[in-house]
DNA sequence: TACATTTAGTCCATCAATGAACTATTAGCT
DNA sequence: AGCTAATAGTTCATTGATGGACTAAATGTA
């Protein structure tokens, strides 16, 4: 499995191997565990991205908001939001309209097919939120939150030091 | 930041809040830290998997490999693997040829630029992965190695119990 | 030796995501 | 009020990655 990151890790003499190695392991993680949610959504005619927006929705008071917010939460650039929404419009499970206050706003609202469908989608994720965890203790999972955490905000802070606010 | 995976989690009553989020933060981990190596990369027209893929060449014995090796190695498939070594041909970084024993094997081999390119390019990383665990201990950082491989153990299990191979 | 099967890699059509340019509307100034 | 800035979304062109069909060569099997 990672015998090709090893040796590139070893082949950097100035570099901590170490350090190579955790990159290699997190880029590979977030990979295969978003592959995964991809193949057990693809019955169901969802990607990973729209998935998520959805279950956003869902979660949002009243099942409304606005493509913007829904971009922040669900960390997606507004292109790409207007293609996710476009299908599930398609779909019957949000509509599109606009906003009264602010006619620049448009404002998200999700169905009842969609709430249903999002009910019926959830519990299938459970076995295999589960299976992903398998073998970790309560304590070891708080670890791995906490050291993701860490990193995350570490990486946010590179970013906001290059200018990239976003 | 993570206001939106907290709301979804806490409206999925049947499903470990924890867990959820920490799906989530692992894609997150990953996503962010490829962004990170893209944005280093991109001034020099590379992109992740094209430096991946040109890495690995570089510390492979003499240099030299096949496709499929590489593919493996890097975690790709083999359709893009042909674009990768289009681009790394294109810019003179490898070269393409014809095994001699096995006539279907096409050889691999980094060219002198793609030897001096490659060492100019590692040590611009090396500030960016040290930022990266700023504040981790080196114990910290094996046990999120430990925990991340334990993750992609579970993870390839789930894979392969489901007939996928690859 | 002849023929089916497997293996290696490539080509093509398609999907997902992005940046840049654009439209419409509102907020901020003077 | 009038005019500039900023904000919200969309459209379009392009990039990156994929599955599926295809070509060529090697392997095994009768």
């Amino acid at each position: 499995m990672q015998t090709g990151i090893q040796r590139v890790a070893e082949s950097i003499p100035a570099m901590s191997q170490t350090d190579v190695v955790l990159v290699r392991l997190l880029m590979m993680s977030g990979v295969v565990v978003n592959d995964e949610l991809e193949y057990l959504l693809r019955p169901h005619r969802l990607n990973e991205s729209e998935f998520r927006t959805l279950a956003i929705l869902f979660s949002s008071p009243d099942g409304r908001a606005y493509p913007g917010e829904l971009c922040q939460y669900a960390t997606q650039k507004p292109t790409n939001m207007t293609r996710i929404i476009d299908t599930l419009v398609e779909r019957d499970l949000v509509t599109r309209s606009r906003s009264a206050q602010d006619r620049r706003r448009v404002v998200l609202q999700i169905t009842p097919q969609g709430r249903r469908f999002t009910r019926q989608l959830l519990p299938m994720l459970f076995p295999y939120v589960d299976a992903t965890f398998k073998g970790f203790s309560a304590d070891e999972k708080q670890q791995l939150d906490r050291l993701l955490r860490k990193l995350i905000h570490n990486l946010d802070s590179m970013l906001a030091a290059r200018g990239g606010v976003a």
